[in-house]
DNA sequence: TAAACAGTTGAACAATCGTTCAACTAGCGA
DNA sequence: TCGCTAGTTGAACGATTGTTCAACTGTTTA
């Protein structure tokens, strides 16, 4: 469970239901969960990253063809590609000088569905 | 449809699989719409956020009860929570001296789980 | 072996972000 | 009305981030 503070340690203020507070201080999780969730997240929060996913989920794609579609440099998609690499969110293949990238699971598609749902109401 | 740049523009490349980038292109959203996205999951990409979020998912809490909960500064609480109710992921209520948070709807329960199972693997 | 191209890497930069601080507004009770 | 507490706001700060640039590795072809 998280380590957290005290009442009044940090928050400059008395709680007001007390209930509720340790009511819902009993279901969160500990603070590396969140931690991690939040490092997924920022993730998708570039769109550069949020095209390179939403192309990825067409079709695997070199290198080259991902910065020749998006309009940046083969420098600026590896830089992202490696960000996604490590949360194992894309999977990465060599066949000769290429190197091809597609989507680890289907849960990345999940998300960004979800995430275009909220914003077209 | 998205303006895209022409081949080479900004990739210092040649394209290796015209059909595919081809293809591809044509399945691509708008540049906005790429953008709100990114802004949308930028807001889940903060760990701060993330136990708000959750916390909400519980109980709707006031400003006071939420700043206790998670140990950080009322203030803090209150900057953040107004980036979420302006991307409406969260709604406001106020009742005499407290302002009482809410989740807006189910999509933030269903995008953190999503982003939990991801990290859980 | 050397040239050419795909891709990676690290440093550097500007831009963005989250928190803090101080000053403010709003509602409640005496 | 005054004092108290809840909450908001804007400026300022340090920290983090995304891109660029230049130099590098790795693979293919001549």
């Amino acid at each position: 469970m998280a380590e957290i503070p005290e009442n009044g340690a940090v928050c400059s203020c008395e709680i007001v239901h007390a209930e509720v507070v340790d009511a819902v201080r009993e279901t969160l999780a500990d603070t590396e969960t969140y931690n991690e969730l939040a490092t997924l997240f920022k993730l998708f929060g570039d769109s550069t990253r949020v095209r390179l996913l939403h192309a990825l989920e067409q079709h695997e794609m070199c290198v080259c063809d991902l910065a020749a579609l998006l309009g940046v440099t083969k420098s600026a998609v590896s830089h992202q590609l490696k960000s996604l690499r490590l949360a194992r969110l894309v999977t990465y293949r060599r066949d000769g000088q290429n190197v091809y990238y597609a989507l680890a699971d289907d849960h990345v598609k999940k998300i960004l569905d979800m995430g275009y749902e909220h914003i077209s109401e």
